[in-house]
DNA sequence: ACGGTGACGACAG
DNA sequence: TCTGTCGCCACCG
């Protein structure tokens, strides 16, 4: 794949890098990979990759833990069954990042 | 070319 | 707490 920029490569890096049965947000990928403030920019690739590549993209939720990307799943309940599969728990379309957000303290990119 | 638009998030009031 | 505002930046029509 040809990425279009180094923030792009490294967006795709660290969501593959996301342990199974963990989760981690969008402002944490952005901020990882230099771009702090542009969480948004991440979701949007995360929608654009979503067809194209065979990553965890399940396991990336807004700050609050929601489920605000589950649209692009075809099946609406598809990012949940996921992440349940997973052993990760799902309430009202929410999970509790207290008990499954990655610590990404030490990760090095 | 260019303005509208997001799988967002910080912050003020 | 809850809500509105604003910054962010690649994409699409």
């Amino acid at each position: 794949m040809k990425f279009n920029s180094p923030f792009e490569e490294k967006v795709y890096f660290v969501v593959s890098q996301i342990p199974i049965g963990e989760v981690t947000t969008y402002g944490t990928i952005a901020q990882l990979c230099g771009l702090k403030s542009s969480a948004r920019l991440v979701g949007t690739l995360m929608g654009k990759w979503a067809k194209v590549y065979p990553l965890a993209f399940h396991r990336v939720l807004n700050r609050n833990g929601f489920l605000t990307g589950k649209h692009a799943f075809g099946d609406n309940n598809e990012m949940q069954r996921l992440l349940e599969a997973e052993g990760i728990e799902v309430i009202d379309n929410q999970v509790d990042m207290k008990k499954y957000l990655w610590n990404t303290e030490n990760i090095i990119i």
